[in-house]
DNA sequence: CATGAATGAGGCTTCATTCAT
DNA sequence: AATGAATGAAGCCTCATTCAT
C-alpha cells in the first residue's frame, strides 16, 4: 500500500527538519554549546523525540556533516568526470564546485572542520564514521584523478595526485576557517571569495608546466 | 627593591610550571576534553591554584596560544628581515620557519586552530583577544612584506600582498590540520612534512611571475 | 452470544501471548532494567497494545508473579489434600512441589522474591495486590494445614503451625536467592536442589517428636 | 602533623554522613527510587559533593551493604571462636549474632538481600564487589566452622558443612524478607524475632545425631 | 482494537569556579 | 599565597505512558 510509503516519505521528513533545526542551532553556537534542548525547541519537537531519529548529539551533528560530503562529491565527480573540459579548466571548476559546497551551507561546513581531526571528541558509531572516511577519500580521490589527468597529459608537474589533492583541499578548507575567524573580527568583510580565487589561480599557476 | 623582583619572577615561574602542565593536558585530550582538575594533578598545584595564576580555563589555553603565536612572529620577522635573501629564498625558509612552529608544539597548535574562529566557545577578556589579534595580524603582515618585496622587484606576481599571506598561512593551517586528521585513521604515516614541502613549492611556482 | 465468547476468548489469548513475551524479558533483565518496548519486541506487538491489556508495566510484572502463585498453591493444595499420605510424606512431598514451582519458571520467581517485599516499588492497584496478598495467605494456610496435622497426630512437635509454615518457606525462597547468587559468581555450579534436599531433610527432622 | 589525621578524620566523618543519610533514604524508598538528590537533602549536602566521597549511587549503596557485611563477619567469627561454648550452643548464640546484625540496621539489610543476587543491576567496581563476595564467603566459612566441629565431635549429622551454613543462611535471610513483606500488610505485628527462634530451634534439633 | 510516534519529566553525573582555612 | 572541599548548574539521555490515526 502506499500507506507504507507515506509513512516512510513522513518519517524522512520529520528527520529533515530535526537536521534542518539542527543546522541552525549548531551554526549559531557550535558543536559544544549546542544542548539537545536549544535543538528541540528550534525544531518544536521534544528532546524524546530527538532521540528516535538520532542516536545521540554527535550522530545529529554527523549526519548535517555527512549530507555536506554528499554533495562535495557529487560535485567534484561532476567535474572530474567532465568530458568537455581539459585539466586545467577542471581546476578552475573545482574552485566554483568547493565553493558552492562551503555557500550551501557555510556555518556547519565550519564546525564539521573543527570536528573532522578532534575524532576524540566524537563517539560516532563505527559504521557511521567508515561512511564518513570513504566519503571524504572518494572526495579527495577525484581532485586526485583531476590532477593525474594534467600529469598524464604532461600539462602539470610531476608531482603526487594525492598529495596535490591534499594540499589543494587543505588551502580550502584552511581558507574557509581562516576568512571565518577574520569576519569574526570584521564581520562586514568578506574576502573568501576573491582570496579563494586568488589562491586557485597560484594553485593552478604552481603546477602548471613551465 | 630585589624582594620585588624575586617575587614577581617567582610568579612568573608558577605561571610557566602551569602553562608546562596545562599544554601536557591539553596537546593529550583537547580544550574540550581536559578538565581543571587533570591540570592541577599534572602541574602539581591545587585547581584553586590555577585560577590564582589564570582567570580560567579559556585564558589559560589563550596563553598557550598566545605563546606559539609570539614565537610564530619571531621567526617570521627573523626570516622577513633577513637581508641576505631575496624573496624567493625567503619563502622557501618560511616554509622551514611555518614547520618549526608547529613542531615546537604540534597538539596545541592543532588545538589553537580548532578554537581559533570559533570564538563563540571563547570566553576570553577583550585584552588578551586584542593581543592575539594583533599578533596574528603582525604575523600575516611580517609575511606580506616578503610578497610585497617579490612584487616590488618584479618576481612574483601583482597580487594583493595581504591576500597571499592569507592564502599561504590558509594553506599551512589547514594542511596541519588535514595531516592530523589523516594521521587519526592510520597513526603510522605522517605526510605533513613532505606535503607541507609540495604544497610550498607549488606555491613558490605559482607566485613566480613567469 | 458465541461471539461475545470468542471475543472473550481471543482476548485471553492475547493476554496470555504477552506475559509470556514478558516472561521471557523480565527472567533475562529483571524487573527494572526490563523496558516496555523490549517487551513489544518480543510479543510482536506494540507498546500501546500493551496497555490495553495491563494497567502498567507493574501490573504486567504482577500477573506473571500472580501466575506462578496460582500454580504454587495448586500444588500446595495437591499435596496438603492427598488422603495417602502422612504429616511426614508430606513434608517430602511439599519439597518437590516448591522445586518443581521453581522450575516451571526458576527466573521469574526469583524476581518475584525480590520485589515482593519491596512494595514501595510495586504500584499495583489495591484489588490486585489484595488478590496476591490472598493467594500467598491460602499458601501458607496450605502448608500449616499439614504442620498442624503432624502436630494433631502427635508426630511433630508442638509448635505453632503457621509459624512452622512460615519458616519452610522463607528457607525456600531464601534457598533460591541464595543459590541463584552464588550462581552468579560460578555459573557451572548449581547447588539447588541438593541442598533443598538436605536443607529439608534437616527441617524434616527438626519438627518430628523425638 | 596532627593536621592531616584531623583532616583524614573529617573527611571520614563526611563519608559517614553521607552514609547515615543514605541509609534513611534507601531504607525508607529503596535502591531503584531513591535519587541522589534525595540523599544530597537528606544529607544537607550538594549533588556533587556525594560524588566527591562515592564513585556513584551503586558504590553509595554497596558501601552500606559492605559495612553490614563487616558487622556480620565480625559477630560470627566472635561466635564461631568462642573456646567455652559446645557446637550446640554456639548454634543457639548465633541466632543472636544474626538478629543483632538483622537489628543494626534493618532496612539495609532487606535492601541488600533484594539487590545481592541482582549483580547484572548493580555496575561495581570489581574491587569492591570481590571485597563483598569476600566477604559474604568468609561469613559462610565461619558458620561452616562450627557444623564442622559439631559432625567432628559426633553431635550432628554427617552433612556438608558448606550446605548446612547455606540452608541456615538462606533461611535467615528468607525470614527477614518474609516477615518483612507481611509487616507492610499489618505493620502491627513483628513475628521476626520469634519465627526466627523457632526456625532455628527446628534447624538445631534437625542437624542434632538422635 | 491496534499502532507506534511523540512526549517530557526526571535521573545520574560532570566540572568550572569559589571560598573558608 | 596556596589549598582542595564544596558547590550547583547544566547536560545528555531514557523510558513509561498517551493519543491521534
Amino acid at each position: 500500500m502506499g500507506i507504507e510509503e507515506r509513512k516512510e516519505r513522513e518519517k524522512e521528513r520529520r528527520r529533515q527538519q530535526i537536521m534542518v533545526a539542527a543546522k541552525r542551532v549548531f551554526s549559531d553556537k557550535g558543536f559544544a554549546k549546542t544542548t539537545m534542548e536549544d535543538i528541540s525547541k528550534e525544531s518544536e519537537l521534544s528532546t524524546g523525540t530527538l532521540y528516535l531519529y538520532f542516536k545521540n548529539k554527535e550522530e545529529l551533528f554527523a549526519s548535517l556533516s555527512f549530507r555536506i560530503l554528499q554533495y562535495l562529491l557529487i560535485r567534484l565527480e561532476h567535474v572530474s568526470k567532465e568530458p568537455e573540459m581539459g585539466p586545467e579548466e577542471k581546476i578552475r571548476a573545482l574552485k566554483d564546485a568547493l565553493y558552492d559546497v562551503y555557500d550551501f551551507d557555510p556555518l556547519i561546513i565550519i564546525n564539521m572542520f573543527h570536528l573532522q581531526s578532534s575524532e576524540t571528541l566524537m563517539n560516532l558509531s563505527p559504521k557511521i564514521l567508515d561512511e564518513m572516511k570513504d566519503m571524504s577519500r572518494k572526495s579527495i580521490g577525484e581532485m586526485a584523478k583531476i590532477f593525474q589527468e594534467g600529469i598524464d597529459q604532461g600539462i602539470f608537474i610531476d608531482a603526487h595526485p594525492l598529495a596535490l589533492a591534499d594540499s589543494l583541499w587543505s588551502m580550502f578548507s584552511g581558507l574557509v576557517l581562516w576568512e571565518e575567524s577574520k569576519r569574526i573580527i570584521n564581520p562586514k568583510k568578506d574576502f573568501l571569495k576573491s582570496t579563494l580565487s586568488l589562491a586557485f589561480d597560484v594553485f593552478a599557476r604552481g603546477i602548471k608546466k613551465s
